[in-house]
RNA sequence: AGCGGGAUGGGAUAGCCAGGAGAUUCCGCCGGGCUCAUAACCCGGAGAUCGGUAGUUCAAAUCUACCUCCCGCUACCA
């Protein structure tokens, strides 16, 4: 195994760095959200490369994973098909933002199946697989495996209610597969049954000690290593690798296990820069390098995945003798008007969306990036990023820009003939290291702010020395000022080049630059600019006051209808073409049902005699229904709906014959109809007696 | 409920990890100036006892304990 440094050097270093993006899982749309992530990883790492850091930016989809095959089932498709409709979107969104990866893969593909068997072989090589015989949560009518949070039962350590893979409201354990007890499929309501399966596990438990010292030498943001610190405190437990799935890739020599899909997830990040080097040359990239020699990895992910990448990933790297993460970086969620998004509500901002309101990219970047810390919550609404451009983008930079290159177009037909003064060249040195210590302190904020300020320095500066009174009184003076502003103008399109990278590069247009700022590193900004330029265009639009008014009317609609209608269409994928109004109400079910079918529902008129609060949940009520033969318990979910307290004496429709289930620990023995989100119980008209059959 | 994050003038943020002059910067607001520019900049002003309580200390926004509230993630909603 390898031994790695306690200490990091600064960025740049000699050695090659990978910037990775969290793999977006293959299925859903984008939205603003998740491109914070991605703008993040994007912006650091042209930063780095600006810095003179050799840099591969990659990510790729993530296509395996019960999810998408259980999606992929109710759509009738194959799980490959589906998974890479969704990432051939991504690969075309993505570069939209400006999010330019060097290579964008899917973990579907042989280079990520040859890396993962590779690793996985060396994980048993070095003895940390071993097999273990467990009880496999299983549905005994539809005759299929439940993995993870495909079933639900009672936590074995604290005997609250848990789902399948962790207890999440009892005691917070991660719960391994087989552990659970009293499980029932989430899928089909069944009651489970618990097969034997022989599966691999990986036996992280004997890593924490490399594990701990890994994190005291990771980089990053501070809520990156605090979450996984705690896990350790609790003692890790070894890791299943394998499930019962047909979608995935079968556990070498093991064809009716598949791996679980964060084992080869990550490996995607190695995959992916492979395939780039394969693409450019080992000259140019060499991702064994970076990889198994001496690499400088930088995660961006979000911070619902610091485990695996602090923990598990890591593991996987060691044991393997990959080179370890430098830095993971954890971005904070983003919320819209303060509260979180809900893409099943259409509670968002849609990248797709975004693009088609005609902004321009550059403007939600420069937002995004530089909007509160990287790990800190970010709340977007339309007014804020109006008042960010216009403020910042348009009145500071732009304007500085455009005012500088106009003034010295009118009079000087492109830059004077002049040497940059020692204030002006100390001035973009200090805003060059403001942005070194931007990366090295993780802050893409910082790296933004930098530019900022020094384009808020340059209105100070020609404000200051009012060159406009100096031209016919003292030309060579005016030369001096004018020719330090197209320096700093120089270095805004340098230094903002991460940030802002098309408006940067249309800057560099009209400087008169060769080439591609993309290509040129921070000491450019401190190069004489060309002589000659032609006239300036404005570089950022300024965003109007109604046009914020007509946004937010159309989001505030959106979210209002999708509210009251009823969230019960799970997910949303499809029908995403934005064309229309959606009616609010569901539309009938297309299969028709027999009339035996409905005799065989036993519905029944029943009246509430108690009801009491289920402690600890949001929602349920525990309810005592008279339905006329017997009193039953059932378990409703009406809390936040209706005043408990109102509810003995109502009347109330029920199904008898459904069958019983546990929820959240309490026995439900029916259920009790009620229409729509509300909740509204359906009633008598009449007073049919208790335990009438309804038909 | 578990976990994570947060609470600083009207809004947003920095500082807090390595405690010390009643506190950063941006936006907004009020009054005045300047004008090359999608206007910016300058001068002046109003506005915070840094979520609460208790403690440690000569000294706390900064350390400790407890509490309150907010947000997110993960859920049940038969």
């Amino acid at each position: 195994m390898s031994d790695h440094q306690a200490t990091h050097e600064a960025f740049p270093t000699g050695a090659p760095a990978v910037v990775t993006c969290g793999l977006p899982y293959a299925n859903g749309d984008l939205h603003i959200g998740h491109l914070r992530t991605y703008v993040g990883g994007d912006v650091y790492s042209r930063a780095l490369e600006s810095l003179g850091q050799q840099t591969a930016f990659v990510c790729g989809s993530d296509m395996h994973g019960t999810p998408i095959a259980v999606q992929a089932i109710e759509e009738g498709v194959d799980p490959e098909a589906f998974a890479l409709e969704w990432h051939e979107q991504y690969a075309e969104t993505f570069p939209k933002f400006g999010v330019e990866f060097d290579n964008y893969g899917h973990t579907h593909d042989d280079t990520n199946r040859e890396l993962t068997y590779d690793i996985v072989e060396r994980l048993e090589a070095e003895g940390y697989v071993y097999e273990k015989e467990i009880k496999v949560a299983w549905d005994p009518v539809d005759e299929q495996p439940l993995p993870d949070r495909y079933v639900e039962g009672t936590c074995p350590y604290c005997g609250e209610h848990a789902r399948g893979d962790e207890c999440d409201e009892g005691c917070g354990r991660h719960l391994e597969p087989g552990e659970i007890e009293d499980p029932v499929s989430t899928i089909s309501g069944n009651p489970a049954e618990y097969r034997d399966r022989a599966h691999k596990f990986f036996e992280v438990s004997e890593l924490s000690e490399y594990l701990d010292g890994f994190l005291d030498r990771l980089e990053g943001t501070s809520n990156a290593r605090n979450q996984p610190r705690q896990w350790l405190e609790d003692g890790l437990q070894d890791w299943c690798i394998t499930r019962d799935l047909d979608w995935g890739f079968d556990y070498p020599g093991e064809d009716d296990l598949v791996l679980y899909v964060w084992v080869d997830a990550p490996i995607e990040y190695i995959a992916s820069t492979k395939q780039y080097t394969e693409r450019v040359g080992a000259d140019e990239y060499d991702w064994a390098e970076a990889w198994r020699e001496d690499g400088e990895i930088v995660h961006v992910i979000g911070r619902d995945i610091i485990q695996h990448h602090t923990i598990f990933w890591p593991a996987m790297l060691e044991v393997a003798d990959y080179v370890e993460p430098r830095a993971v970086l954890a971005s904070g969620f983003m919320t819209l008007g303060g509260k979180g998004f809900s893409t099943s509500r259409n509670r968002a901002v849609w990248a797709r969306e975004y693009l088609d309101e005609g902004f321009h990219p550059d403007l939600l970047r420069y937002y995004l990036a530089t909007n509160g810390g990287f790990q800190q919550d970010v709340d977007f609404s339309w007014e804020k990023f109006r008042d960010r451009v216009n403020n910042e983008l348009v009145g500071t930079v732009g304007n500085f820009i455009y005012r500088s290159l106009l003034f010295a177009h009118r009079n000087f037909e492109g830059t004077p003939e002049a040497d940059v003064s020692e204030e002006v060249e100390a001035r973009v040195r200090e805003a060059i290291d403001d942005f070194e210590a931007g990366v090295n302190d993780y802050s893409v904020r910082a790296v933004g702010n930098a530019t900022v300020e020094l384009a808020r320095f340059g209105n100070e500066y020609i404000q200051r020395e009012e060159p406009w009174n100096l031209v016919g009184e003292d030309d060579e003076a005016a030369a001096q000022v004018i020719r330090d502003c197209v320096q700093i103008a120089k270095a805004v399109a340098v230094l903002f080049e991460p940030i802002a990278p098309d408006t940067s590069e249309e800057l560099w247009d009209q400087l008169g630059e060769d080439g591609s700022v993309h290509d040129v590193t921070v000491d450019a900004a401190l190069e004489a600019p060309p002589r000659d330029f032609g006239a300036p265009a404005e570089l950022y639009e300024k965003i109007e006051a109604e046009r914020v008014e007509e946004l937010n009317e159309k989001l505030a609609a959106r979210v209002a209808e999708a509210t009251a209608d009823d969230a019960g269409t799970e997910t949303d994928e499809s029908d995403a073409d934005g064309e229309g109004d959606v009616s609010d109400i569901e539309p009938v079910a297309d299969d028709r049902i027999s009339f035996d079918e409905f005799q065989g529902l036993d519905l029944r008129v029943a009246e509430i005699v108690a009801a009491e609060p289920i402690e600890d949940s949001d929602n349920l009520v525990k309810l005592t229904v008279d339905i006329g033969l017997e009193e039953r318990q059932i378990v409703a979910g009406i809390k936040q709906l209706h005043d408990v307290d109102d509810l003995p004496g109502t009347k109330v429709v029920v199904v008898a014959n459904l069958e019983k289930a546990e929820l959240f620990g309490h026995e439900s023995n029916g259920m009790l109809l009620a229409a729509g989100e509300d909740a509204d119980l359906l009633t008598t008209y009449g007073d049919s007696p208790v335990g009438t059959k309804i038909r």
